[in-house]
DNA sequence: ATTCTTTATTAACAATTGTTAATCTGCGTT
DNA sequence: AACGCAGATTAACAATTGTTAATAAAGAAT
């Protein structure tokens, strides 16, 4: 049986996709495998807490990874909710189906090691390094840096989340900003 | 040119090292790409800031991977030092090597996702959870839970380190747990 | 334009943390 | 046994954060 040639395999099951703002990309306890690159808008990443309130674990704008880590990495259901936030464009495509095709060529090994694992990977570490060696204030100012105008596009009490604080706490910490400026 | 069996090749490369409480397995600076199994001991990895003062970063005690991260991932010199503080029994094998093995044999592929990858990977996942969903005092009892009596191995100071605490403050996390208790 | 709803800001207070320094404790060395 | 040293605890104070609630501002819906 002839092997179809693998850029063709891979471009085939590639999907195009939108999402309007509140579309569910994962929901809470599936076990979805695919694998999201967005291309325009913005997905939210959140848990609902015992009180049943929505914390979010991240924000995700154009170009980054969108993936269910909680079923790609421990095999067990999505403990999140990822949501289109704003009209949303991404690609997507079956995780097993890309690990098959790196399986069968060598060449897709480089392709998924660079461009998928170590981007959401780097992120990770680069968030424990926010985490434990900056104060809050200078998570934000690093979050500003790393994410330039999510600020104008997603609401505070997303981001003071995703910084691992309360809202009110993020609002003082502007203030303290806006007063040291001038 | 016939091929050596993988999993012989892969014996072969795996270095037995043992290190002696204060030797470094990777130093600040360096772009080694060993991966480390500790098999025993205990391995301290801490970042040197800005005063000379040693920030510990992560502890690896039995059965953790130790690797260079900003290499491996970030394909940069690492800004950690990667220390014994036990003595050390670890297995080591060159990164490069095992992906090359990786490209040539299908099974080591799914060695290394889910031996080397996921593991190092779930645990920052983890911890990136543990340090946004849990105050200071939450994370110090999971982080006991996922590592049961490494705080009769290492000083306390590192422990806070890791948690992204002053030392003081863990001391008052402790006697505030031991006053609830009685 | 007006209402309704959500989000952001501010205030007030309790709790926690950071910081610095002093004290205490345990450990190894001499 | 006496000493020195590093780590842990405690104390004191300033700064920050969490919490709750009230107010203000901004959007969305009618």
């Amino acid at each position: 049986m002839k092997k179809i040639k693998p850029i063709l395999a891979l471009l085939r099951n590639v999907k195009s996709r939108t999402f309007q703002p509140g579309e569910v990309l994962i929901t809470e306890g599936s076990s979805n495998k695919e694998l999201f690159f967005i291309r325009k808008g913005l997905v939210r990443c959140f848990y609902i807490n015992s009180t049943a309130d929505e914390i979010t674990f991240q924000l995700f704008p154009e170009s980054n990874i969108v993936l269910n880590f909680h079923t790609l990495l421990f095999d067990e259901p999505s403990k999140f909710v990822y949501v289109a936030y704003e009209p949303t464009k991404a690609y997507s495509i079956d995780y097993d189906f890309l690990m098959k095709l790196t399986y069968e060529n060598a060449k897709f090994l480089e392709l998924n090691r660079s461009f998928i694992g170590k981007r959401a990977i780097k992120q990770a570490f680069m968030r424990i390094e926010s985490l434990v060696f900056l104060t809050p204030e200078e998570r934000y100012i690093k979050y500003l840096q790393d994410y330039p105008n999510i600020v104008n596009r997603a609401p505070d009490k997303y981001i003071a989340n995703v910084l691992g604080i309360t809202p009110v706490s993020l609002s003082r910490i502007r203030n303290r900003m806006a007063n040291r400026k001038r």
